[in-house]
Parts: structure tokens; C-alpha cells; sequence
DNA sequence: CTGAAAGCGCTAACAC
DNA sequence: GTGTTAGCGCTTTCAG
């Protein structure tokens, strides 16, 4: 910056002003130095602008992670590319990590080290409490998951119990009776799945049967060998509820795998509804999740929760989407 | 960290000395001021100490897209995610863009404006000549992609040529004979794959025909219209070779709904094999990138340009794993 | 309208 | 070992 104010014959001032656009500056001025700074390819620094002006252009999103493993569930996926476009829109930088449970510390870190004006947190799963005690420490956040009423971070999340309820009715009036739940229900979100799988089955005069509920949500592996066992054990059901489309379509390739065909055996529905499902074969019926809509709002209430204002959540509708693998 | 120095009775450049881990410091001393910064939630300023450091800790990432949608390819979102964790035991953030090419400009800003130290690009696309550009202007990067020999910027790629004859010899073996192939060209790794393709065909003593090429890669539906298409015009196809497995995907779904069974009816091998891949019904064959391989290697290429080391690039191997789709 | 000067939070000479 | 001081690149009063 000092060189193009030394090569436009101004102050340091005036270049500055001119490039962050004051109408102080005369047009034939601005226009010299605008032209000066794109033949030098100069930027202006943006660590050090903030520095001076103690306002940060970050916005620090944390995928939360169960396992050690890569997370590549197209769905937190999809959400990330939403609030990626939503920051965009508003000119904020997205300072990306990805943390498991091991290091929740950091995700403090990011914010107190003046890296971020905020925290975007993607999978609640069973962090609520730090999360809680970080809200209560006053780092700025928005958090995808579950609507819990004890959370004192703005939350935004899908309507997970209706989203339940919508699957389960819809495969009992397809005829399924014994319909298995897939879903870690010490997360929130798929608790209140469950919870609307339960309302849908009392509502038929049904009782979820404990044997039918499998937690084991990751791991292709493991849901096989749920699978296995099941029928090993001479386990009757016609139909699966799982709390993710993930989960879903390594379900089916087991069912598969056994001989047992979706949907004319056993119905399934997923969750999400990713991309991929509706290029399956059988193609995935699932509960829809308006993942652009998430992820301005997600935004939104960061924005809010940094400028001080009255924390709020957004709960956002969930929609079933039939396909085959349900019919 | 004015505070502290206050409150442990020392001077600034004491605490700053202790907590970036100077021998200097006396153990007692250290510990004092340790407590002291943790019991306040006290990080240091990140931005402020590279600022004063003229080092930054902080790497660029961008996914390149082609079209204006999110981009939403696992493989992709994989390479991103082994990215992450390699720049994380680097104790580097990373952080995210997604640009589309109406906005190439805004790659050179975020080092220009020295918010990255450098950048990682996956997804080369078409964006050669640009990338070109910026790497002769200095600007350190690395690059997923394909090896191209006149390329200035530092790659890191898949053997594209190789892959591309393995999958097609693989068909070839089974007793396919009219392969087609789904790929665009314009982007330089489905150009050698389709180069690896044609000599596949030309030891087997076939010529790649012209129509059973289609450059049309992302968008499902048109996919399924190419599919269409072909089978109104009555051309004949017995495999089809596809560049992405998203792409793959999208032609089995579209294969089966005009009751052209896979493997039987018509062999399908794709690209990049994809998580979800091993679980389709037929599971996908697919040629295997080393995903986390490649985000080390594209880490470390980048800083050994930071270093103003030699630039160079390194080839990962292509492997064919065969799975149902082409049995 | 423009320039001089102070200072954002920190680190690194350079003294003591 | 420790403190003092200058200054990283920028913005913003405050004078002119």
C-alpha cells in the first residue's frame, strides 16, 4: 500500500480510503489508484485491516465427527456447500475444521485466537453440553441439529419427529407391520426420530419391538452384520426405518446380499435424502431436509448471535419423498 | 495478553515469550502464566502474531466447479476431507472456497490479500491456462489433476491414462465389445482416461466409435436423456466405461428403468471409487484413487513451493477394483 | 478533500 | 532472564 501511495503521489490515508470505497476521495483520484492496485495485483491485507479494525471476515465452521474416520456424509456435506454459499453471499471467509471428540477444545481455540467472529457447528450428536457451555461463555454460534429445549445456542434443525412420524405412517399404509428403526438414539436428532416412529406405530396400535432398534448408524460393516443377525435369528420384519440415507443404502445392499428384495420383501426408507437416492436402484424414499434453507439460516442466526441479539432457532419442515424402495 | 502480564506481574514480552514456548522462561514463571491464560479462555491473536511474524498459518482450499450447482461429488469432498486432516498435522487452517469460473479473480485475492500462505485447487477442470498464470505470478499452489507437461503449477493426480485402459481392458475381458464412454474431455483427466480407453480398444483390435462418446458428464437428467437417446436411435452398446462414479450411478439407475439389466445386459465400470460405491445393487466396479494419499501429497507439494523449492508433481496409481457391475 | 500520527495485538531485536 | 521499544499493514481520528 505504501508503494501506491508513493507511485499515485498521495498519503497513505488517501489510498486506503480510496480502496475501501469513501466517497471522500475524488473519482478521477479513486480511479488512478484502483487502476495502480490491479496492475500490482495488491490486495489490501485483510488480517491487518482487521487487526486495526477489530472485526473479523472468518466465520469458523466445525464439522463434528463421531469416529475417528473422515466424515463423508453427502448430507453434512450438502449443509457445509449451503452456509459456504450463504457466507459467500455476505463476503465472510469460511475457516473449515473438522473435530472429534477428542479435541473439543479447539473449537474454543478458533474463536478466543481471534481466528473467527463465530462459530458454525454442523452434527449435534452428543455435544450438546459443551456446546451449551461454550453459549454461556459467549462465543457466537449456530448449530445444525437437533431443537433441544435446554439449548441456550440458536439451533437449526429439521422437524425430526414429525420426519419420523411421516416415514413410519407412510410404510405402515404401504402394509408393513414390523418396521425396524436404524438410528443412535443418544444422538438428538435421531431420538426424536424415533420418538415420531413410536407416535406412528401407537397410532396403529403398534409397540416398537426393542429387538427391532439397532443404534449402529456408521459403519456399513456393522449394519451387515445386523443384518445377518436378524435373520440368523429368525427376526420378523417387513419393513426398516433408518435415521440416514446412508445408513439406508448399505441396508439395502445387505438385504440384497441375503436375498431378501426391497421393497417387495422388506420397505425402506432413509433419511436425508441425499442426492444419490433417487439414482438408486430400488430409488431411496426418504425425508427431505431443505439443506439450502439450513444453511442461510444457519448464517443468519450466527449473525444475529454476534450482533447481540435475542438467541432464536429455526425449525425447518421435513417432507417425504416416495421412491421405490418404499412401494 | 496485556491482562496477563498485568496480573502475573511480569512484562508482555515475558508472557509472549512463555506462551509460545521460549526455553527462556523459568518453569515456576511459565506455569503461572499458563494457568492464568487458560483460567481466562486467553489465546493468543493469531492474526495479530502473523502479522507481527509475516508468516501465515493458514492454507487456501478451492473446489473448483463447472456448473453453477454445489458441487457435490464425494470424490471431491474425500480428497477435501484428506486435505484437511494432513494440513491439520500441520497445525494449518484451512480455509474454504467454492469457485465457480465467473469468479476466477477471487483465487489470486486470498493470497494477495495474505489471508492463505498458499492454495490447494481440486479440480483442475478447464482452468489450466488461469492456473498457469498465477503460478508464473508467484502465487504458491498444488494442484489435483491431471499431469499435464506443460503445466507450472505442481500436480497432483491419479495415473488417468492407466485407469482409463484398466477399466476398459477389464470390459474387454469380460466379453464386452461396443463400449461407450461418458466423460468430458475438455477436462484433462478424462481426456487420458479416454486416451488409456482407446488403446484398451486398439490392442483388442476395435476403434472407439464416435457416437458411443458423450461428453456430458454431470446432471443426471441428461444422462438419462443420453441413455434415451441411444436406445431410441437403436445404437448398440454391450458396456459403458464412465468417468465419475456419480456419473455411473446416474447410469444404472437410468439403464434399469428402460430394462437394460447391469451386469447381464449391459457392464459398467466407473471412476474414482466412491464409499458408496461398494454398496449399490450391482456394486460398482470403479478404479480407486488414493483419496488420502493424494491430500498429503498435494499438502505437501504446496509447501515445498511456499519454500521455494523445485516445483514438481506426482502421479498416484490407478487400481481396478471389480465389483458386480461389470461381472 | 488530504496528510500526519496514533494504535490494533503481537513478536523480536536490543539493551539491561 | 527480563523489560523496553520499534514496527508488522492497515484504518481512523484529528488537524489542516
Amino acid at each position: 500500500m505504501a508503494d501506491i501511495a508513493r507511485m499515485a503521489g498521495v498519503s497513505l490515508s488517501t489510498v486506503s480510503r480510496s480502496l475501501s470505497g469513501s466517497s471522500l476521495i475524488p473519482e478521477t483520484t479513486r480511479q488512478r489508484i484502483t487502476e495502480l492496485a490491479r496492475s500490482l495485483n495488491y490486495q489490501v491485507n485483510i488480517g491487518a485491516a482487521n487487526l486495526r479494525k477489530r472485526d473479523i471476515q472468518t466465520v469458523g465452521v466445525v464439522i463434528l465427527g463421531d469416529s475417528m474416520q473422515t466424515i463423508s456424509d453427502p448430507f453434512i456435506l450438502n449443509i457445509l456447500g449451503a452456509v459456504a454459499d450463504a457466507l459467500d453471499e455476505r463476503g465472510m471467509s469460511l475457516l473449515l475444521t473438522r473435530l472429534n471428540p477428542q479435541r473439543q477444545e479447539q473449537m474454543a481455540a478458533m474463536f478466543d485466537s481471534g481466528q473467527v467472529a463465530g462459530l458454525i457447528v454442523i452434527g449435534q450428536l452428543t455435544w450438546h453440553d459443551y456446546l451449551n457451555e461454550l453459549a454461556r461463555r459467549g462465543v457466537p454460534m449456530a448449530v445444525w441439529g437437533a431443537c433441544l429445549s435446554d439449548a441456550y445456542y440458536p439451533v437449526v434443525g429439521g422437524d425430526n419427529a414429525t420426519g419420523g412420524y411421516l416415514a413410519t405412517r407412510h410404510l405402515l399404509q404401504q402394509g408393513a407391520r414390523r418396521i425396524a428403526f436404524f438410528g443412535d438414539i443418544s444422538h438428538p436428532e435421531a431420538a426424536l426420530r424415533h420418538q415420531g416412529y413410536a407416535r406412528a406405530l401407537a397410532e396403529a396400535g403398534l409397540t416398537p419391538d426393542p429387538r427391532l432398534h439397532q443404534s449402529f448408524l456408521f459403519g456399513d460393516r456393522r449394519i451387515r452384520q445386523v443384518i445377518d443377525m436378524w435373520l440368523d435369528q429368525g427376526l420378523d420384519f417387513d419393513a426398516i426405518f433408518a435415521s440416514a440415507d446412508i445408513a439406508a443404502i448399505s441396508l439395502i445392499g445387505a438385504l440384497n446380499e441375503r436375498g431378501l428384495e426391497v421393497p417387495h420383501r422388506v420397505r425402506v426408507v432413509g433419511y436425508d435424502d441425499i442426492a444419490l437416492s433417487a439414482y438408486l436402484h430400488p430409488s431411496l424414499t426418504s425425508i427431505r431436509q431443505p439443506t439450502a434453507v439450513a444453511g442461510r439460516a444457519l448464517v443468519e442466526l450466527l449473525f444475529e448471535a454476534i450482533a447481540g441479539l435475542p438467541r432464536r432457532s429455526v425449525m425447518l419442515p421435513a417432507e417425504l419423498v416416495v421412491r421405490d424402495s418404499s412401494a
